[in-house]
DNA sequence: ATAGATCTGTTGAGTAATCAACAAATCGTG
DNA sequence: CACGATTTGTTGATTACTCAACAGATCTAT
């Protein structure tokens, strides 16, 4: 089943809406009433849809979890440096959402949330029975490997993106395969 | 009484749509299932506000007349310069519709209308009794400006607006004075 | 000319969004 | 602290939009 046009496009306009003014104030300073008035929807509307700003944060972060998870499993089939690539078009296509989500000091919660999948999703590629890494402690080489894609990613989004998502592709694909 | 919320949002949506659809064809070729797919609508929404494509071209046409008419009144009370500054802003901040209608060569029928828009507006401010046009024709005074002001818009829409609104405004401003 | 496809304009049933109003909770400033 | 002001979360009645389906009109290409 497919969800109705309306729903779609309310959702939309109130997660567009809180971005956009996370960029400007607070998460803690951002009143529902703003993110109604921002979003050209009814308060109620809101909470037809969301508990409160919390329960809207969290299903906005699920959302982009749930679209990489998507990449990443599709990433088997296509080349590494393809999928990789396509990471980085993402985070460049929603960079208000990630920037605002990593570069900002307040929403450390995401950056938690977005690590740990990561953690998660290289888990899958660690081989500690043979190969490079024969020999090695799994959670270890994981939380390295996590840490720094993470890190290097959010680097690049303070940053502004210094480099096209296809030569950052390229390079940090280059490190990972060092490694994993 | 103001408007319900989701009437704006859909012939916002609706009226935009047609409006760039017509920059990349032609009216004739632009159906329904086109404009409501692009509005990010239900077809049957669109009968709710107009009969059919014509009617709704019709209503965006007469809006712009009517905001238009909003200025000359207003322009009354203010600057010659300020107010010819103010149109020109329009032209500018509505440059996709004015740019469209007036200079492609199929949708002739806007200008006439905005030409009778504007000889109505000069008739008003002609004066054949006393002054610089003593003695003239009012009708072919206010044919000769009128057309002379929409041509020249009309001109430098069509060339992408190669002079900043004020700098028209000015310019033309100099030359309307010396007929009105 | 005719068959197939697309577009039109309209219908009815169902759902989502709106608006105004409310009491309770929270904020912020004297 | 206490005050007014704002925000919150919820309600019920109303309205707008959606969706699927329809028959008839119009277009297209053989």
């Amino acid at each position: 089943m497919k969800v109705d046009r309306r729903v779609a496009k309310s959702q939309e306009a109130i997660k567009k809406a809180l971005i956009e003014l996370m960029t400007e104030k607070s998460f803690d300073n951002i009143t529902i009433q703003d993110i109604s008035d921002r979003a050209n929807v009814n308060r109620g509307t809101i909470y037809l849809h969301y508990l409160d700003k919390f329960d809207l944060l969290d299903k906005i972060m699920e959302e982009h979890i749930y679209n990489m998870s998507d990449f990443c499993e599709s990433a088997a089939e296509m080349d590494f440096l393809e999928s990789t690539v396509h990471c980085m078009e993402y985070f460049e296509n929603n960079f208000l959402f990630f920037s605002t989500m990593l570069a900002s000091e307040g929403a450390s919660y995401f950056r938690s949330r977005f690590l740990q999948f990561n953690i998660e999703e290289f888990r899958k590629d660690v081989d500690i029975t043979q190969g490079k890494n024969a020999g090695q402690n799994e959670d270890i080489v994981v939380e390295f490997v996590a840490n720094a894609y993470v890190g290097v990613v959010e680097w690049w989004l303070k940053n502004g993106m210094p480099y096209p998502p296809r030569d950052m592709a390229e390079k940090v694909g280059e490190l990972l395969e060092r490694l994993v």
